[in-house]
DNA sequence: CAGCATCCCTCCGGATACTG
DNA sequence: CAGTATCCGGAGGGATGCTG
């Protein structure tokens, strides 16, 4: 209990430092939410953290992903300092991508996130549902 | 050191439990983002974890978000049941809004993110500027 | 105050075809 | 294998004007 109330508090905190802060300029979190909120780095990089992958490898475990958007991304996440290419000398070539230490430190919230979303999102579908309902 | 490690190996756990599952149809990490990863929500989101907020508050305090995208975001919020809406009977009209309990679990992570965010935007910035250098 | 309606334009991202 | 190049439709979202 007492430990809940803490982080209750902590949370509290954090995003009251977040609204108040002025950052003369532009938000960071809506920076940050420019460079890794489209539609597919979040999966691209927990598919990353899981494990050092080539491009074929991502291709089909980033399930719906174009190879379009696959190469967009990566280049992107590249660009960022998130992810490390590493092309090897071999015919045909081979290409892998790996999280850098940078990277890696966004592992821990999106992690999160998609805990959150694994366990949340029946409830959201729930809700809809029934919000759809009453309107009817 | 200990500590770490075990963090380390949970965060591993965690994204291969995310990759592994089958989750017959949609992943729910994907519909997550589609719903929430649009270019308003986390802010609306984080600013409702301060305080309980009405419309014309929310509309000064989420940077550069538009009426319309307010009013839009809010009922999707609403309609996923992140987002109690309340109408007080006055003149003229009042309207409050605030999180849910399921809002409120969504700010944990979101909230790690923002964190993240302010704390690494800065390091995102350098390396990409460092890489366009070595492009030139 | 708290919105809905409409117009309009950008750009995200899918499909497809071609290379070192 | 691991990309690049091009085309292009449609959704996201800004600006503006109007209401209970």
């Amino acid at each position: 209990m007492a430990k809940k109330q803490l982080d209750i508090k902590a949370q509290a905190d954090l995003t009251r430092a977040w609204a108040e802060a002025d950052y003369a300029g532009v938000c960071p979190v809506r920076q940050t939410l420019d460079s890794v909120g489209d539609k597919w780095t979040v999966l691209v990089v927990l598919r990353l953290g899981v494990e050092k992958q080539r491009f074929l490898q991502l291709l089909r475990a980033v399930d719906g992903i174009s190879q379009r958007m696959l190469t967009v991304t990566l280049r992107k996440l590249e660009r960022d300092g998130l992810v490390r290419r590493t092309v090897l000398d071999t015919r045909p070539p081979t290409v892998e991508y790996e999280l850098t230490v940078l990277g890696n430190s966004l592992l821990k919230p999106i992690g999160m996130l998609a805990e959150w979303a694994i366990e949340n999102q029946p409830a959201m579908d729930a809700m809809r549902a029934a919000y759809d309902e009453g309107k009817n």
